[in-house]
RNA sequence: CGGGGUGUAGCGCAGUCCGGUUAGCGCACCUGGUUUGGGACCAGGGGGUCGGGAGUUCGAAUCUCUCCACCCCGACCA
């Protein structure tokens, strides 16, 4: 048992808090709401980035920046949007600041006020489409697909590490379309993409689907969603990507020569990951031990520990485990050598159970003179001892089977907690003792979700793509319905 | 932004009610030694704007006012 690290079954946000800061994730910062990301976490991000940035790339996408700041104006130009964005913008009103004649410290300039104020983006659309309205003129233009790895701010009331801080960091995919058909299937195809990643990559399988009208993106005809279950029961959306239909094209007047030398505006989809997945990860597979991370992910897939007394047998143990890591390097594994002298291997034990290096070797005399290793494996925390020729080639397939393992045991863990419900006494009662998620029949009107959220707390995560499409009845108004949709209570 | 709680060494805390030596303990850190197959032990040592500011007082970690930060629960949200 990690020392100090609360038990999910006592505390679960305790449990996360204690987690990323003993697993050396993220921290508070100086500043309100906002994370400082530690090394380790950031290079857990790093490999995320990594692999879908070589997605995106492999379907079209290509990266390009715009600014952080968004004149005020823009931002008004779609209803929906700023509706949506307002109360959570920073703004910029001043360019200046000057000594404060009363004392110590600065203070702002009122001689410098912006003519026009600037918003720190909470979101790029609306840069984007304004640029994007220079760079298209004909359908040959077209399609534009551009992606960027960007910081933004949204001013939260309420955050927590890595699942809302006020500011994260994200990618923004933000592309435009000559039809309505083509930009529909970019939006569907980056959901794919999105859930590809998850459960390939994070190890965390996710329901695929629509949002409601309510849950929508503002400014979106429709948003894709990708919906995770974290081990308390409680949904966490994970991605998003929106069918924009014409509205920024119509807003920042992006209109563009047809084949047929008619005039149209463009079509465009929207889609981003942020930080969250990191809480994403940390939620899905970690345990009352520490951290435990899909080795694909892993920033170190094996942490070695020697065993030795002295300095001699410290010597011995290196010269065989320095083969053993220039193995393990050829097969493109990340491996630490952790020959530290001031820490004891225990120590050195429960360190990397923390951090979740899915695998970790020790090597002692007693391996020396029988050719061993001793093998143990950060998700089932069981240990083997197995020949030191040949380890990396055992190692390479361990990984390969934690990989497996982890996702595995997230899916059972989501079958076990995903709970059809007939009635709406059925629904509550569900959600009260078991949680998770649940597939209940909907009439489809928002006034019934707003409901269904006011007196459980629970709201329509998603209308799942896949799965049962049976027809039946609103769980709680008993009007008709189309299919299941799915609900839970959400981060 | 409402309700509750907490701010004392890098971390975790005691001391605060009832003001009074030099502010203490555990972990971590430094030095030396013994250790090393699941969070070692002994000895010595360093480290403090007691969250910030203002006030009361001969004297404030302790009392008063004020501001700030963080945590939990709500409302809001990726």
């Amino acid at each position: 048992m990690a020392k100090g690290l609360t038990k999910r079954s006592v505390d679960y946000s305790q449990w996360y808090n204690e987690l990323v800061a003993k697993a050396d994730l993220a921290e508070n910062s100086a500043v309100r709401g906002c994370m400082v990301i530690k090394p380790y976490g950031y290079a857990i991000w790093e490999k995320m980035q990594q692999e879908l940035d070589r997605m995106f790339k492999e379907t079209g996408h290509e990266n390009a920046y715009f600014p952080l700041f968004i004149p005020k104006s823009f931002l008004s130009k779609e209803a929906d949007h700023v509706e949506g964005f307002a109360k959570e913008c920073a703004v910029v009103t001043h360019y200046r600041l000057k000594n404060d004649p009363d004392g110590k410290g600065v203070v702002v300039d009122p001689e410098a006020k912006l003519e026009e104020e600037l918003i720190v983006r909470p979101t790029s659309e609306t840069i984007i489409w304004n640029t994007y309205k220079n760079w298209i003129q004909s359908y040959r233009d077209l399609p534009i697909k551009c992606n960027q790895w960007a910081n933004v701010v949204r001013w939260e009331m309420r955050t927590r590490l890595f699942l809302r801080t006020a500011e994260f960091l994200w990618q923004e995919g933000h592309t435009a379309h000559a039809t309505k058909q083509e930009a529909i299937e970019e939006t569907q195809t980056m959901i794919q993409i999105y859930a590809d990643f998850a459960q390939n990559f994070m190890a965390v399988p996710v329901v695929q689907g629509v949002k409601t009208a309510n849950e929508r993106f503002a400014g979106a005809l429709d948003t894709y969603t990708i919906e995770a279950l974290m081990q308390d029961g409680k949904a966490l959306q994970s991605g998003t990507s929106h069918f924009l239909g014409q509205n920024f094209a119509k807003a920042f007047d992006v209109k563009f020569a047809t084949k047929e030398g008619n005039e149209d505006y463009v079509w465009a989809s929207s889609w981003g990951v942020s930080t969250r997945l990191m809480g994403a990860l940390i939620m899905a597979h970690s345990d009352d031990h520490g951290l435990v991370l899909p080795p694909k992910l892993a920033p170190i897939q094996v942490a070695i520990v020697p065993i030795y007394r002295s300095e001699e047998d410290l010597a011995k143990i290196t010269e065989k485990v320095d083969v053993v890591v220039a193995n393990l390097k050829k097969r493109g594994i990340s491996v630490k050598f952790d020959d530290s002298d001031n820490r004891k291997p225990g120590w050195k034990f429960a360190q990397y159970e923390l951090k979740g290096v899915p695998v970790r070797l020790a090597v002692g005399m007693r391996d020396l003179e029988n050719g061993t290793v001793e093998v143990a494996r950060r998700d089932t925390l069981t240990k083997e001892v197995v020949n030191m020729d040949g380890v990396d080639e055992y190692v390479a397939d361990l990984l390969e089977q934690i990989q497996e393992t982890i996702y595995q045991k997230a899916l059972d863990f989501r079958a076990e907690k995903t709970t059809p419900v007939e009635t709406f006494e059925e629904f509550k009662s569900v959600l009260e003792e078991k949680g998770g998620f649940i597939l209940a029949h909907w009439d489809g009107t928002s006034e019934t979700e707003q409901k269904i959220k006011e007196e459980t707390k629970a709201t329509i995560r998603c209308i799942p793509l896949e799965g049962d499409k049976t027809s039946g009845v609103c769980v709680y108004s008993g009007k008709p319905s189309e299919q299941r949709v799915l609900f839970a209570k959400a981060y």
